[in-house]
DNA sequence: CATAGAATGGAACAAATATTCCATTCCAGC
DNA sequence: GCTGGAATGGAATATTTGTTCCATTCTATG
């Protein structure tokens, strides 16, 4: 039941499909080749939706169903809805079911945050846009300073790019680590801002943004939801979904995309020097 | 009607969404955070689900949707999995694209950062003792005050694990964040020390680590490669071997490990409260 | 501190969806 | 062409899921 064989179970399952279905009766031959060439479908339809796609009475794809071992559609439905969307609970009641179960081994957990990861990481790759990617790193290469904020949970985010900046060469301030101090004067003309934030938004963060929008500086956002008020700001943005084990977001895809960011930074500014 | 406006209508929820999100009552408020924050659930989820994962009953969740013109959850899920299904996760499609963007673009950079995080966080498994993570969170669960000190490439990770922490109101404190000031003497009877250090390791990290040992503290070591000096103190060590890119290391897996460290902590401590 | 109006939670009800069962059809082998 | 077993379609049933309604709880206001 665990998230961590859901796609593997699902890998099973499509070889089989694979193998079977050149003997299967030409009824259920119709469902495999529909859910062979509609995985997609299957999590969002109903028995109905889906038979009448493959030109078959819905009684005969719950047998489908059955004859690859499950107890009905409803069942295979839900193989196929947790290799899209996988594993629930944002509440930290689950971390004390877990913990009564005796289940919370250290090790079982670490298992549950490396497949969050892994699954933030895979859906980097559908809410980051290319061209904003471009557009942000040629944001950044322009810049004089780059100037980086983030707090909180942002904030080894935004601490990690600025070393990797500095360690590139690459003039970067990181705002706001120490002291409370306002920082926002150091923006000058030609620079440009990173500004990290994911919900609850620090107001911080977002009062530097607009402060930097104020003064017609560029500005990249990195953020999350939808609603974000970084969003509000004509910067340009990159969506960055982490998936999260009970209350807990690791920030896995959040980095891999600063690193990228910084890095491509980098190359590009050497390239145009 | 058409697919073709369902992602603008999609759109125009969305910013609606946002600008009212603020105004709402908590319940529905929570119902809109939840929205903004996982769209894409919707179209795989039930009203139960999601009102539960929005700690809220069914019915306040059927509101909601009503408010912003639907005639109940239904409606709504079906503007969500018109939007979502025609471009689903096809994680391999993704990357390519992100790929054809150009052999050296940010794109093709971010693909495969994404790469080599799938690969450190499938290689954590192998590398990190079950044994000595489980001790590894033994020693936290009872320290008193648990001391976190890395520097450079590990700061990032280790301010991580102090928000956590604090988070989780468990007595935690971040060494070395500011001003170089010497900070061993806060080390104390009862404490217990995270040191946090890669390749080239930063003699401040390996100082206070010999400084707890001197001291009988317990350590716990979060490290590469074997010749760390890390390894030779005789605290608890977590191995982790990160996949890099160029000169480039991103922390994926030390993030996914030092997260389930700091979880796994708080949850034993409460279970022993 | 009383009161009205809004917000909320839950349980009863309605709708949809899935599953089972059985009468009918198909087809291979005699 | 007959016969038995497999395959099929559809209608009846069971289950799940969504929606409505109302009693109760909050909260802002006088």
């Amino acid at each position: 039941m665990s998230a961590a064989d859901a796609p593997s179970r699902l890998e099973i399952f499509h070889r089989r499909l694979a193998e079977e279905s050149e003997t299967l009766p030409k009824r259920l031959r119709q469902c495999a080749d529909l859910v062979a060439r509609a995985p997609e479908r299957i999590a969002v339809s109903t028995v109905a939706e889906l038979a009448e796609a493959a030109e078959v009475p819905p009684s005969a794809f719950v047998r489908f169903c059955q004859l690859f071992g499950f107890s009905g559609y409803s069942e295979m439905q839900k193989l196929f809805r947790e290799a899209y969307a996988p594993r629930w609970p944002d509440y930290p009641t689950r971390i004390e079911v877990l913990r009564d179960h005796g289940q919370d081994s250290p090790g079982a957990l670490l298992a549950e945050f490396m497949e969050a990861g892994r699954h933030s990481l895979a859906r980097l790759a559908e809410t980051v846009d290319p061209d904003a990617l471009n557009k942000a790193v040629d944001v950044m290469a322009k810049a004089q300073t780059i100037h980086i904020a983030g707090f909180r949970r942002a904030f080894p985010v935004a601490s990690y790019m600025a070393y990797t900046l500095e360690k590139m060469e690459i003039p970067a301030m990181l705002h706001g680590a120490v002291g409370q101090i306002e920082t926002r004067h150091a923006l000058r003309e030609g620079d440009a801002l990173v500004a990290i934030s994911f919900s609850p938004y620090t107001p911080a963060t977002i009062e530097l943004a607009e402060e930097a929008q104020r003064r017609a500086l560029p500005i990249v956002a990195i953020t999350d939801t939808l609603t974000s008020p970084l969003r509000r700001l004509n910067g340009t943005v990159l969506t960055v979904n982490e998936t999260d084990v009970g209350a807990f977001r690791p920030l896995t895809a959040t980095l891999a995309l600063a690193t990228a960011l910084v890095v491509s930074t980098g190359t590009r500014r050497i390239g145009s020097r």
